[in-house]
DNA sequence: TTACAGGTTGGCCGG
DNA sequence: ACCGGCCAACCTGTA
């Protein structure tokens, strides 16, 4: 039997390594290709000019690379549970293939669209191609559990083998028995929107930095890893965060998308190390993937994920409320120059080094504004071109050592980090430059310079720029001990302890009747099965 | 049950 | 440029 086949982009912007392309092309007589610009995305989560503009590059080159094997990318505009009905009829589909998407949002809508497919007899074909492993399967692994900890990670996927390798691009001979029909007026109907029709104005987009695409994705990788030396000694912790130009590959905006496949990327990385020395998980570049799968699967097995209230994982804090501060982190205005040039460099550019988020991060939460992480999650989802919904959860609870990270006591100066590998401030000085006549002595803390200093700069603090929003060196110390309390009514809620000390010296042992329910749920099987 | 090791990326001071 | 120790002391996983 020859199959009308979609295959429907989602995710995994890409034909290469795209093991749900590939089935839809196998005995297949017509193949519809379609990406659906659905409403509930931007009515559910703000998204910046960059990032459309980037996933509008991505279309088009898709578009592109589809009309090279004579076919072509049916952009549809709806609800997917009602463009499908319609599609399935018109088109006369008999089967539906899309690459697995674990986010809750998806997990949603595609049991719908499963459902609307069967009932119009349409087979579904969905393939895991987003992360190296199965992360259902990750967590079968542990016991039914997401690892809390990268070295159990490891152990996991030790005992599971290596990630799959990619699978083959299509070609022109995979799609010779398989036409894709085009009308006349394709481009009107199904073409890919401008700015404008999705309500931007390109005015306000950023420098194009970081065009969007497979194309694009794949030059990018080949030159990067071109640098086999680079590659070998990667070690993350080592790199910068406030570079001139970015110290580390910025590919994260492409495998978000898909552009890039994890594994072609994985699989490039171990044809390099093959027969070198070389850096190892955590801080290599393997690492960081792994670190990807990490929180992913933290994603797919903690519920509430994307919360603090409900999320089994993550300590309860009294964050505060203060619509001034937030406001103030997020528009660069908080008076700390690294902390409000990365802020900058955000918005403007739409991508910001992971050490330069964990500075931003650590300011708006434990470190000095105490404001919930999950306000720094929704900016951060907004403006990062590579925001991702379960990197992004994890790694604001990490920060706000919500969970993973504990060591609370460790906190960000916004003034000494950056200085480590910025002395000068250069980087300051390129993304608020009207801090630039300052002299170095002063560019991380212009507020302590004399006010003739200030003239003479052509900025005074207070005036042209803030004093900083609060004194770091008070409020970390503060916040420091209310992290502690957060914890340490964490422990009475979870555990047998009663007070701290009194518990140790054959104090009760039963638990309390608690009233944290879904921690008990998640701690006590951890405990019981292991 | 209890102890202990280890945790991708802190700041600061002194050598 | 890099080290060690101190600060005060969290968690998870394992034995």
């Amino acid at each position: 039997m020859k199959h009308t086949s979609i295959h429907w982009f989602r995710k995994g912007l890409r034909l290469h390594d795209n093991p749900a392309l590939l089935a839809a092309l196998k005995d297949c007589a017509e193949l519809r290709p379609i990406f659906i610009l659905d409403p509930w995305f931007p009515k559910n989560m703000q998204v910046s000019i960059n990032r459309w503009r980037f996933l509008m590059e991505s279309l088009r080159d898709l578009d592109e690379s589809l009309k090279k094997l004579n076919s072509r990318l049916f952009v549809v505009r709806g609800h997917p549970a009602e463009v499908f009905p319609a599609l399935f009829k018109k088109w006369k589909v008999t089967r539906l293939t899309f690459e697995i998407d674990t986010e809750p949002y998806a997990r949603q809508r595609d049991a719908k669209v499963v459902k609307l497919a069967a009932e119009h007899n349409v087979q579904v074909i969905q393939k895991v191609a987003h992360t190296l492993y199965d992360t259902e399967r990750i967590i079968v692994e542990n016991n039914g559990k997401a690892p809390l900890t990268y070295a159990r990670l490891q152990t996991v996927l030790a005992s599971l083998g290596p990630p799959k390798q990619p699978v083959p691009v299509p070609t022109l001979e995979n799609l010779k028995d398989c036409g894709t029909p085009c009308k006349d007026n394709h481009d009107a109907k199904y073409g890919i929107p401008t700015l404008e029709e999705l309500g931007q104005d390109p005015e306000k987009a950023g420098p194009p930095l970081y065009p969007g695409g497979e194309s694009e994705a794949l030059v990018r990788l080949d030159l990067h890893m071109k640098r086999t030396t680079w590659v070998c000694n990667f070690k993350k912790p080592d790199t910068e965060p406030n570079s001139l130009s970015p110290s580390t590959t910025v590919l994260s905006p492409y495998v978000k998308f898909g552009c890039l496949s994890v594994r072609t990327f994985w699989w490039k990385l171990a044809e390099i190390y093959q027969g070198r020395k070389h850096s190892a998980p955590p801080v290599s570049l393997h690492g960081q993937l792994l670190w990807r799968e990490f929180f992913y699967t933290a994603g797919v097995g903690i519920p509430n994920f994307n919360k603090m209230e409900g999320n089994p994982v993550c300590v309860q804090v009294d964050w505060d409320d203060n619509q001034e501060y937030l406001n103030a982190w997020r528009e660069g205005r908080t008076g700390y120059p690294f902390i409000d040039a990365i802020m900058t460099q955000l918005r403007t550019e739409g991508w910001i080094h992971h050490l330069a988020r964990h500075a931003v991060a650590c300011f708006l939460t434990r470190g000095d504004l105490w404001l919930s992480w999950e306000e720094g999650q929704k900016v951060f989802e907004e403006l990062l071109l590579d925001a991702d919904w379960s990197l992004n959860a994890g790694n604001w609870q990490w920060l706000s050592a919500s969970a993973f990270f504990h060591q609370f006591f460790r906190v960000y100066s916004p003034v000494a980090f950056g200085k480590k590998t910025d002395k000068s401030g250069e980087y300051i000085k390129k993304y608020l430059p009207f801090l630039r006549k300052f002299p170095t002595e002063y560019i991380y803390e212009p507020w302590k310079a004399p006010r003739s200093m200030q003239e003479q700069a052509g900025c005074i603090i207070g005036k042209d720029y803030p004093k900083p929003i609060v004194v770091h060196e008070v409020v970390s110390k503060r916040n420091i001990e209310r992290m502690k309390a957060a914890y340490a009514r964490r422990s009475h809620s979870t555990a047998a302890q009663g007070d701290d000390k009194a518990s140790k010296k054959g104090g009760k042992r039963k638990p309390p009747a608690g009233p944290s329910v879904i921690k008990l749920l998640a701690k006590k099987p951890a405990a019981k099965k292991n």
